[in-house]
DNA sequence: ACTATAGGCAAGTCCCCACTTGCCTATCAA
DNA sequence: TTGATAGGCAAGTGGGGACTTGCCTATAGT
């Protein structure tokens, strides 16, 4: 993961967004439970290795926390970073008209 | 422009965020008024083009709207696609409390 | 009409990103 | 210790995105 790793670029592809979408549903899961949750329920067909990899960025960007026990390592949503959006462009309650 | 064009990958530039920057701060600049603006307010050099490329992006997520009018055209900044972010991951859920 | 202004279009280049492929490390069970 | 499980590392490939370059269109002023 060469340099650094902003949320919109963590955000910035449709796998990691799933990756978010499963892991705010049911948080904690291993690579190999996101494996296999995403395919079963959400159609898609990635390798480990390119999950992984998408995890990495996902972790870079502050998105995703881990926890090692073991020969597992468990992956946990963290949605402070979106806040960042937030308090960057302040969407308040008055949008375009 | 090929392809749709999420707001994800729309903020996934940091030229793309300031020129939405500069907008919020004055809205309404035409093309050639952020270009001068971003090589002096933001100390950025890009070319007229890039810029021109750079805005087609931002409007083809949403993230700005656009009036013409004579041979001017007037570029305004539009959060609503932001809201649709922190409608997916609602941030203040699990710390409101 | 002529010229300058405001912007668009398209081909080409370069680089980064997603993904694969292959192999390696570490932990647990038997 | 052996084998299976859970995951990491790194080189290579293909495609897309940012940016440039060059030329074209349209409006406004004189």
């Amino acid at each position: 993961m060469s340099g650094v790793v902003t949320v919109f670029r963590a955000l910035d592809d449709e796998t990691r967004r799933v990756i978010l979408d499963e892991l705010a549903a049911r948080d904690g899961q291993t690579l190999f439970e996101i494996c296999s949750t995403l395919t079963t329920r959400h159609g898609l067909s990635s390798t480990r290795q390119a999950i992984s990899q998408h995890l990495g960025v996902l972790e870079a960007a502050g998105l995703v926390v881990t926890e090692k026990r073991g020969r597992s390592k468990f992956h946990y949503f963290n949605p402070a970073p979106l806040a960042e959006i937030a308090r960057r462009w302040p969407v308040g309650e008055r949008t375009a008209e």
